[in-house]
DNA sequence: GTGGCAGGTGCAACCATGTTGCATCTGGAG
DNA sequence: CTCCAGATGCAACATGGTTGCACCTGCCAC
């Protein structure tokens, strides 16, 4: 499959621009802990990307001076603890991340590649919920849409 | 969570009837193999599962008698491969799998339970795709649902 | 500024889940 | 009953994620 740093160059050229950064931090402090060069640079490479990444894309994408394995893993579990980020399992059972949202969306409907196991945020909602057996109480909705992207089927 | 082996015996006293094993068996056949003891008793229990099931769930359900891990793994690639039977990753990012219905269902409503993991298949069909981007195509609806059963919401 | 320390980072070892290679065994066709 | 393609079991490996612990550093108080 495609690098990420290929994707970010030809879809992000900037991905650190001052603003970027400047809200990144505040986002960070405002969540009441240490504004680390690693948060800071994980969750503007999860905003600038166009589509939800495994731990393995991330550690790419951060090329050179690539952080620690176990510190990525933390600083991905930070994220999602603090609601800054999603998680969610691929057909390859691997974690994929993605930045949540400003407004948040409670609901979402994604778009999983077969070939390449990439996830896409569409922007559709998903529809309401059925109803469910007595006694089960809902949570959340995942509407997940599965075929191959554009780049897969082209190739 | 609850062990299969309980949900079993709570659910489906008689998980191999004659005719039950018998269908599998047939089943089996039809798809030009060997109709082994491993595929034989692995099918029935997926058949009366009243959810997903892990590979370790399987391993625990099968008891004394258990099969080879690697034998366990091995058949359920080749009834997933022959269509008897459906794997899905679920959100402690490892394989779940349920016998395929007769009929066959192209699209899929489930619901997963965040506390115990496990899945259940529910009866009405998922709402038609939106519109996807250009060079997308689609090949599969998955539409989950999240929340508590009612089992884990009861205790 | 600068000191101190809660909180963050790096390293090594570990665990869970799934896969591969290969020798041995067996269902079922003939 | 015999035979062998196909199924099984064992051991070793691969991948993705987690834990324990010593060391380092943002950032607040001063």
């Amino acid at each position: 499959m495609l690098k990420f740093a290929a994707m970010m160059t030809a879809t992000a050229p900037a991905v650190d621009t001052p603003s970027e950064t400047e809200s990144v931090l505040l986002q960070i402090r405002r969540k009441g802990a240490r504004a680390t060069p690693a948060r800071i640079r994980v969750l503007l490479l999860l905003r600038a990307a166009p589509a939800a990444l495994t731990h393995h894309e991330i550690e790419q994408a951060l090329g050179d001076r690539m952080l620690d394995r176990v510190t990525l893993y933390r600083v991905l579990d930070w994220l999602v603890v603090r609601g800054l980020a999603h998680r969610s399992t691929d057909a390859q059972r691997a974690f994929r991340f993605s930045a949540a949202a400003a407004g948040e969306h409670g609901a979402h409907t994604h778009f999983r590649c077969d070939d390449c196991g990439r996830v896409f945020c569409l922007d559709s909602a998903p529809p309401a919920a059925p109803s469910l057996p007595a006694g089960f109480s809902l949570s959340r909705i995942e509407f997940d849409l599965r075929g191959r992207c554009a780049e897969c089927a082209r190739g």
